[in-house]
DNA sequence: CAATGGTTTGCACGCGCGTGCAACATTGGG
DNA sequence: CCCAATGTTGCACGCGCGTGCAAACCATTG
């Protein structure tokens, strides 16, 4: 391969090379343009041998779509949000398209600067993990023809699609798996994060309680992680009453609670205290933890999304919403039945 | 804000509306340029009023940079993967870039398609964390002027710039650490993954137990995970003698590991079994782990590397391969000191 | 008022590519 | 041998934007 200096090839000199004109090597990489079977060899030859490849900014330029897609989300190295933008740009590049990650983390006002990106780098769609885009952004993006997907956040806004598990459902389930295995004194560990997703697991879950009579403490004393999980155990258990049966908002809150649990008040999983997460994080299936939980359909989201963008016409007149089942995964942290 | 159907604005609506050339909207968008301050007021009222926004893609076109960075990774959703990829993007967003995340897992000969997407929408440097790219395909990316970085691939290729972390060094470490706990019967737990940087650490274990008259065996019965890391400890533990210090390659193969040595076959770490990791994710310090591991300074590795890209002049006389040590975090995974 | 220097503006071109259109080559049938 | 039909090729234009260049404008000074 012959060494040029510091630029890519573009199609002229490999025009050049092959002999042909440069729209001959336009059209042999543009499926279903007309080109004999003998340019087509020499346009190929002359491509590898110059080390040519389409720009497909360029080709953005003038086709309608650049097949990009951007992924806004932030504590990316959280399980889940890993697995998400695993599962995400796996399925994405099976159809063509390619994922930018904006990592909305840090800054201020960073899901706004990070719309605005979309827009700058032509991005087909943006799918939404985190954080709450306003309506106005969200609006700009659509009236520019992208698709704006968001994700578990559940505010339900009309103009985007929404896509949604059932956290209503699953957080009733939850209360109630909990009753059946004897619990008495159960209690929520949520995040003063306020994710919408979240937040509608926790006022399920105390809503489930108290149409069962019952009244349940939350406890959020901080970002939805691990460390706020060992807080709220913490003070759960430094009280006179303590108890005997937790459901935490997140798998990551669970294991939290569950370590200061055991580790600090020598309660012992399930017996002593049942414990339920959410999400099905890969660390809720190792031997420590075993924890009960509830599995975001994952594959099923990614493959929906996918359906969504290969389709050419964007069905706009259906639902904008749709929304998924969690799956209950039965472990260990869970008593099997009530205590005698 | 006006509704329009279905595409993009342009700079010369901007222009139209705001009563001004083209350029005018052009060189109001640009850093450095000469505009007015009341053509600048205009264009960019009338740019707010239609939801402007420049497209970066034609940018690129002509000016030299995409500020596109491609991320070639795989298996995102494991911890340390999922870890670097949150500070690269973070970073690299600090400096203006953005970060295109090739996802490499599935597919066969993935990386070599990977690569040629790079170079399809010019990046402007492309980061390697996962797979070895041929030696041709580097060089394709490289006359083409992209930045080409590996990390912790340590192949010591001479073109692009290699980052890796000392295993060497952290390994002999590990060994001696082992060593002075009173560890006397000594094993390595590593993957089928073949990995360098994985590889290295294997080896240079074994080396130093070797120099030290020890000989040590090799458990590697899978890939790089937890699962494998289970797998292991089953092997080790079922048979006559038993280890009684462990040290694997990988975080999560230790967690495989200590999960089963302790609850499948009674052992207590660190009393009975001392278990050392690498890479030092978040889940090793955990209550439930508390894992004697050695830390990649991350922080540090995506620092240089944005000082890489963000130097205009790429500096190639300057050695290619910078290395980076690793912290050894003492946790509660080693006996402090050797049994009477 | 004229001359001068500095600032701002518009024009026009190029970035790399896809594609409509017309010219061209090829082939088969009459 | 001629004509039509089919297939292929090259030309030229446009995609949205940055920028060199020269014209136009403005303020300041002599």
């Amino acid at each position: 391969m012959e060494v040029r200096e510091r630029s890519f090839v573009k199609a002229e000199e490999v025009a050049k090379l092959a002999g042909v004109s440069r729209s001959a090597v336009s059209r042999t990489f543009t499926d279903g343009a007309s080109v004999s079977e003998v340019t087509r060899k020499k346009v190929l030859a002359a491509a590898e041998a110059l080390g040519y490849h389409v720009n497909h900014l360029a080709r953005g330029l003038s086709h309608e779509r650049s097949n990009i897609v951007c992924l806004l989300v932030s504590d990316i190295s959280t399980p889940y949000q890993a697995r998400m933008i695993d599962i995400a740009t796996q399925k994405l590049q099976s159809i063509g398209k390619i994922a930018m990650v904006i990592n909305t983390t840090g800054e201020p006002e960073g899901v706004a600067s990070a719309m605005r990106q979309t827009v700058n780098y032509r991005a087909d769609a943006v799918i939404v993990l985190s954080g709450t885009p306003s309506p106005s952004l969200i609006a700009t993006c659509l009236s520019n023809g992208q698709r704006v997907i968001l994700i578990n956040r559940d505010d339900q806004l009309s103009g985007p699609t929404n896509i949604v598990v059932e956290n209503t459902f699953a957080a009733t389930e939850a209360y109630h798996l909990l009753k059946r295995a004897g619990c008495a004194r159960i209690a929520v560990v949520s995040s003063t994060a306020g994710t919408p997703s979240l937040k509608a697991r926790e006022v399920a879950f105390v809503e489930a309680a108290r149409q069962d009579g019952l009244d349940v403490p939350v406890m959020q004393t901080g970002p939805t992680g691990y460390a706020t999980g060992m807080e709220a155990a913490r003070r759960l258990f430094g009280r006179a009453v303590t108890p005997d049966g937790i459901f935490c908002v997140t798998d990551l809150l669970a294991m939290g609670c569950m370590d200061v649990a055991r580790n600090e008040f020598g309660m012992s999983v399930p017996d002593e205290l049942s414990i339920i997460g959410f999400d099905d994080i890969d660390q809720a299936a190792w031997m420590s933890y075993n924890l009960t939980t509830f599995r975001q359909p994952l594959d099923s989201i990614a493959d929906h999304i996918v359906r969504l963008l290969a389709a050419e016409t964007l069905p706009q007149a259906k639902s904008p919403t749709k929304s998924f089942q969690p799956i209950p995964v039965w472990r260990g942290s869970v008593r099997p039945r009530p205590p005698r």
